[in-house]
RNA sequence: GGGCCUGUGGUCUAGCGGUUAUGACGUCGCCUUGACAUGGCGGAGAUCUCCGGUUCAAAUCCGGACAGGCCCA
C-alpha cells in the first residue's frame, strides 16, 4: 500500500475529544500498571486516601495533580513509579449522611444493618470521586485501588493494633477525653476545632470573694479555686477553704503562676473538667474528680437538682437561682475561642472515659528525631511538625464510639475485667460479638466474655496506607523491601498535624523506621478573592466546570503555574483560559509543522538550526532542574514560554522560506530540525499536559517510537507506544554548539528586528524592504535572513560609513564591587567624571584605565565598564538599527 | 497570646546579595503576513508595604513596625 499522510487536523483543538479519546486509550493499554522489574529502580508515592464524601474538589485535585506531574516524571525518568489510590472510608461524615438520607438516628436500626447503608453510600460516592479523578487524567495505577473498610484493608488496622498492644505501646486507660456530645463519641485531639464564640462572663461571689466564669453550670464539679501567687489581692486567701454556692461545699484555694491575674477578677475556679487546664491541676494538685455531664450532654446526678437537663438549660437555671440569692456580682459580654467538633461544630466536653490510647507522649524524643532526618518540601514545613510533636501532652486516644469503623478486636471477662486482645491469626474480625473466647479467663477462671463495642479512630486505618500496598506483615519480601519505605509522602499544608504526624508515629512504633523519606507539602487553593474556598463565600468551584470549559490540561496548567510549591494557590479562571490558549497556540504550530516535519539526522544544519537546538538544550536542562526540585511552576513556564516565543514566533518565521521552498539540504535541515524540537517539546509537556503531549507524539511519530514522521500511517498507541513510555529528553551532545548558535542568534535577531521595523511601517511580513546592509564584525548567514526577511541582504565586515560616537562610559557595579569593596562607589565615580572619548579608545585598544581615586592612580580592567555608543546618521535616506555589535542598514 | 509563612506594576505571580526586576491576565497603539486576530509587533504601568541596620552593593540578609494567611493555645 502506498504511503499515505494522515488527515489535516481541523482547526480548533478540541479538548474534551481529544482528552476522552486518549482517557480511554490508555485505560486499555494498562499503561500506569506498577511491577517489579530486574534493573529497574522503584519510586513509591504514598497518597492520602481522600474521604469519599462524594466530591473531588478544587483542594484535592491541586494536590494530585501535583502527585501525577511527580509520577509521570519519575516514570519517564526511567523509574518503575507506584502511584496507588485508596479511600478512608470509615467515619462519621458518612454516619451523618445516612443518617440523614433515611430519617433516622444510628440506634434505630441494627448495627449490622447501618452499616450495610455506609458501605453502599460509599460505594457510591467513590463511584464518583473516581470518575472525576479519571477525568484529570491521573496515571494511578488502579489495580492497587483500596478501600479502608475492606476486610483486606482493616485486618490489618487489626493486625497493627494486637503487634503495638504486644509491644506495649497500647493502653487501655481511665482518662479525660475529648468528648462530642452530639456525635456521642470521644475524639482526638486533632479533631476539635476552635471558633470565637459570644458569651457571657459571670462574677459570682463564693461568700466575700468574686470569681468569674463562663460556666456556671460547672459548679457542682468545682473543685478548687486559684489565684496566682503573686496576686497581691490574694495574699492571705491561700489555703483557707471557700463555700461552693448552691452546692453544701468547701474547696481549698490554691496557688498557681497560670492563673491570669489580668482575667476577671483574678480568682478562677477548678472544675473537672472545665478545659485542658482544669485536667493539667486536677493532676497536678490530686484534686478530686467529679463528673458533671454526661455522653448526652445532660447534667449527671451530681448537679443535684439541675440533673437531667441540658447544660445550657442548667446554665440558666443556675444563673436564675443564683440571681435569686444576689450571688452574681456582674454578668459581661466576653468573646472567647471554643473548642469544637470538627465534623458538627458542636462545643466539645471534656470527660473522664475508660479508652484505648497509643503511648506517644514517653517517645516523643525518638519521633523529633525521625522527623528530623525526613526531607520537607518546602523546608519550612518540618517546622509544623515538630511544634505539633512537641506540644503534644496527651497520649492518641484511638477508641471511637461509632458504628461504621473499624472493630477494636478485644473482649473483657465478665468477672475480673481481665483484658483479652485477639490473635494475629483471628484478624479480620468483623464482630467480637460473634467471635466470644471459648478458653476460660487466666486470671479469675471465668468463662463469660464481653464483647468491646468500641471501634477505632479512622486515623488508624488511614495511617497504614503504605503497609497496605506494600503488602505488610510480610517484611521479608521483595516487594515489600522495594515499595517500603515511600519516596515520596505528598499531602496539603492542613493535614500536616495528623495524616503526616500520624503516618509517622504509628510506623516509628510498628517497624522502627519513618515510613517516607519526602513529604512534599502542597498549599491551599483559595478563591478569586484569596480567601479559602467555601460553599458559604460563594467562591467555591469545582473540577468538573473549568473541566467542561476548557479541558482537563488547562486546568492542569492552572495548577503547576499558581505558585511555587507549599504555597496558596488562587483559583482563577483566567488562568485556566491562559492554559487554554496555549494549547491552541501549540495545535497551531503542530498543524503547520505536520506536512513539514520529517526525521533525517543526516541534513547538514543551518545556523539557525543550531540556534534553536542550543536553546532546546539549554531549556531541557533548566526546566530538568526545576522538575527536581518539584518547581513545577518554572518547569512549565519555561516550556512554555520556549514553545511560544523561540519556537513558533522566531524560529518558525526564520525557516518558513527553507520549508516552503524546493527539496535540498536546507529544507531537510529544517524539516529534521523541527522534528526534532516538538518531539522533545511532547515530551517535556507530558507529565503536564498529559491528553494533548499524546496528541502531539501521534502527529509527530504516528509511525512508532522511533520512526520518521509522515512516512507511514499512523499506529495505534498499541503499536507506537505512548509519550508517557517515553524518556524523559536529555541534552544531545550534539545540541550543545555555542558557537554555531551564536551565529544562528545573531541571524535570529537580525530577522526579528526587520521585522520590527516592518511592523512599524505597517508593512506585512512577507513584504521586502529593499537591500538591507549588515554590518557585523563575524560573518553572517546572508541566505537565511534575507530568506527569512524576504528581502535582498547584503553582509560587509567593515563598521558601516557613519560615524559612532561615544556618548558615556557606563561603570559596572558586578565587577568593580569585588575588586575595590570600598572604593568601589568612588572609583564608578572617577570613571563617570572621565572623558567616554578617551575611556572607548583605551578599552577599544583593550588597555587599562588609569582613573584617579584617593590620590592614587589605580589601572581599571576594561571589563569593568561598558561604552554606550551613539550611532550617528549620514543621510537621512536610510534607517540605522543596531543590534548587539551588529548595526542594520535599512532603505526608507 | 504563641509558632510558622507571606507582603513585588490594576490583579495574580517569579526572582531571594550585583538583572534594563520574570511571566500571565488586564490596558493602550499599530498590523488580516500562505499555523494561529484564542495571533503578531510596539507601548504605558513597580520609590519590590514602611522604618532602621549589615554590606562596596539589598526586592533579596538581619532587627522592628504595619497588614494578610495558616497552624496552635
Amino acid at each position: 500500500m502506498a504511503p499515505q499522510k494522515p488527515p489535516a487536523p481541523p482547526k480548533d483543538y478540541a479538548p474534551h475529544r481529544i482528552e476522552t479519546k486518549w482517557a480511554r486509550e490508555w485505560k486499555n493499554q494498562d499503561l500506569y500498571r506498577f511491577r517489579l522489574r530486574k534493573g529497574v529502580k522503584t519510586f513509591v508515592l504514598d497518597t492520602p486516601p481522600p474521604y469519599p464524601s462524594g466530591e473531588f474538589h478544587m483542594g484535592n485535585a491541586l494536590n494530585w495533580m501535583y502527585m501525577d506531574f511527580l509520577a509521570r516524571y519519575k516514570r519517564m525518568r526511567g523509574f518503575e513509579v507506584m502511584f496507588p489510590q485508596g479511600w478512608d472510608c470509615h467515619g462519621l461524615p458518612t454516619e451523618v449522611q445516612v443518617e440523614k438520607k433515611y430519617q433516622i438516628r444510628k440506634g434505630d436500626i441494627p448495627k449490622a444493618e447501618f452499616r450495610r447503608r455506609c458501605i453502599a453510600l460509599t460505594r457510591e460516592n467513590i463511584r464518583n470521586m473516581k470518575s472525576q479523578m479519571q477525568r484529570l487524567g491521573f496515571s494511578i495505577d488502579w489495580s492497587l485501588e483500596y478501600r479502608t473498610m475492606d476486610p483486606a484493608y482493616w485486618g490489618r488496622t487489626q493486625l497493627s493494633f494486637i503487634k503495638l498492644y504486644r509491644k506495649g505501646l497500647i493502653y487501655r486507660g481511665h482518662h479525660p477525653v475529648d468528648w462530642c456530645p452530639r456525635c456521642q463519641t470521644a475524639i482526638a485531639h486533632a479533631e476539635v476545632e476552635y471558633d470565637e464564640r459570644e458569651s457571657v462572663l459571670n462574677t459570682l461571689w463564693f461568700k466575700d470573694v468574686r470569681i468569674a466564669t463562663t460556666r456556671p453550670e460547672l459548679l457542682c464539679a468545682c473543685v478548687a479555686v486559684a489565684v496566682h501567687p503573686e496576686d497581691a489581692r490574694y495574699r492571705g486567701l491561700v489555703g483557707k477553704r471557700l463555700p461552693v454556692p448552691l452546692y453544701n461545699r468547701e474547696v481549698e484555694v490554691i496557688a498557681d503562676s497560670k492563673v491570669d491575674p489580668g482575667f476577671g477578677t483574678g480568682v478562677v475556679m477548678i472544675c473537672t473538667f472545665g478545659d485542658r487546664t482544669d485536667v493539667r491541676w486536677a493532676q497536678q494538685y490530686k484534686l478530686p474528680v467529679i463528673q458533671s455531664i454526661d455522653e448526652t450532654g445532660h447534667m449527671t446526678p451530681a448537679a443535684g437538682p439541675y440533673a437531667g437537663k441540658a447544660v445550657g438549660e442548667a446554665r440558666e437555671a443556675i444563673l436564675a437561682d443564683l440571681e435569686k440569692q444576689g450571688l452574681v456580682a456582674a454578668r459581661e459580654p466576653l468573646r472567647q475561642s471554643v473548642g469544637i467538633c470538627w465534623r458538627c461544630k458542636t462545643p466539645v466536653e471534656i470527660l473522664p472515659k475508660a479508652q484505648w490510647f497509643l503511648d506517644v507522649t514517653s517517645w516523643r524524643e525518638r519521633i523529633l528525631r525521625e522527623a528530623e532526618r525526613v526531607e520537607w518540601v518546602p523546608e519550612a514545613m518540618k517546622v509544623r511538625l515538630r511544634a505539633w510533636a512537641e506540644a503534644m501532652e496527651w497520649d492518641w486516644v484511638i477508641s471511637r464510639q461509632r458504628i461504621f469503623a473499624t472493630p477494636i478486636p478485644v473482649w473483657y471477662c465478665r468477672g475480673c475485667g481481665e483484658v483479652r486482645v485477639a490473635g494475629e491469626d483471628q484478624v479480620p474480625l468483623a464482630d467480637p460479638s460473634r467471635a466470644i473466647p471459648r478458653e476460660s479467663c487466666a486470671k479469675c477462671g471465668k468463662r463469660e466474655w464481653r464483647p468491646e463495642e468500641d471501634v477505632f479512630d479512622t486515623w488508624m486505618d488511614s495511617s497504614i496506607t503504605i503497609l497496605s500496598h506494600s503488602r505488610w506483615p510480610d517484611t521479608k519480601s521483595e516487594w515489600f523491601r522495594r515499595t517500603f519505605p515511600a519516596d515520596v509522602q505528598p499531602n496539603g499544608t492542613d493535614i500536616i498535624r495528623t495524616w503526616d504526624y500520624y503516618l509517622l508515629v504509628r510506623h516509628l512504633a510498628l517497624l522502627g523506621r519513618a515510613p517516607y523519606k519526602t513529604v512534599l507539602i502542597n498549599g491551599m487553593v483559595v478563591g478569586p478573592d484569596g480567601k479559602k474556598m467555601s460553599k458559604s463565600l460563594g467562591n467555591y468551584v469545582t473540577p468538573p466546570e473549568p473541566i467542561r470549559k476548557h479541558g482537563a490540561d488547562a486546568l492542569r496548567q492552572w495548577a503547576a503555574l499558581g505558585g511555587s510549591m507549599g504555597s496558596d494557590i488562587p483559583y482563577q479562571e483566567k488562568d485556566v483560559v491562559a492554559g487554554a490558549r496555549f494549547l491552541q497556540k501549540m495545535w497551531n504550530i503542530l498543524r503547520f509543522a505536520q506536512p513539514h516535519i520529517r526525521r533525517d539526522p543526516r541534513a547538514p544544519l543551518a545556523p539557525v538550526d543550531r540556534w534553536i537546538l542550543h536553546e532546546l538544550a539549554g531549556l531541557v536542562s533548566s526546566a530538568t532542574g526545576a522538575m527536581e526540585e518539584y518547581a513545577y511552576d518554572r518547569a512549565l513556564k519555561e516550556i512554555r514560554g520556549f514553545a511560544w516565543e523561540v519556537l513558533a514566533d522566531e524560529y518558525l518565521e526564520l525557516v518558513k522560506w527553507r520549508l516552503y521552498g524546493p527539496d535540498g539540504p536546507g529544507k531537510r535541515a529544517a524539516q529534521h530540525t523541527l522534528w526534532v524540537v516538538l518531539d522533545a517539546l511532547a515530551r517535556l509537556l507530558a507529565p503536564f499536559t498529559p491528553f494533548f503531549a499524546e496528541e502531539m507524539f501521534s502527529v509527530v511519530r504516528p509511525g512508532g517510537g522511533k520512526g520518521p514522521a509522515s512516512q507511514s500511517l499512523p499506529l495505534s498507541l498499541r503499536d507506537r507506544g505512548s509519550v508517557h513510555r517515553q524518556p524523559w529528553p536529555r541534552v544531545e551532545p550534539s545540541w550543545r554548539n555555542p558557537r554555531a548558535a551564536e551565529g544562528g542568534r545573531v541571524v535570529q535577531q537580525v530577522t526579528a528586528e526587520l521585522r520590527r521595523v516592518k511592523a512599524e511601517r505597517g508593512l506585512p511580513l512577507n513584504a521586502p524592504l529593499g537591500e538591507v546592509v549588515v554590518h557585523a564584525p563575524r560573518r553572517l548567514d546572508v541566505a537565511e535572513v534575507s530568506g527569512a526577511a524576504r528581502s535582498p541582504v547584503r553582509w560587509s565586515p567593515r563598521p558601516p560609513e557613519f560615524h559612532s560616537r561615544v556618548q558615556g562610559v557606563e561603570p559596572l557595579p558586578g565587577a568593580i564591587g569585588p575588586l575595590y569593596r570600598a572604593r568601589s562607589p568612588r572609583v564608578a565615580e572617577a570613571i563617570k567624571a572621565m572623558d567616554p572619548e578617551e575611556v572607548a579608545r583605551l578599552v577599544d585598544a583593550g588597555q587599562p584605565i588609569p582613573v584617579q581615586v584617593d590620590g592614587e592612580t589605580l589601572q581599571v580592567e576594561p571589563r569593568c565598564v561598558r561604552l554606550q555608543r551613539e550611532t550617528l546618521l549620514g543621510d537621512a535616506a536610510v534607517e540605522v538599527r543596531r543590534v548587539g555589535e551588529v548595526t542594520l542598514v535599512i532603505p526608507k
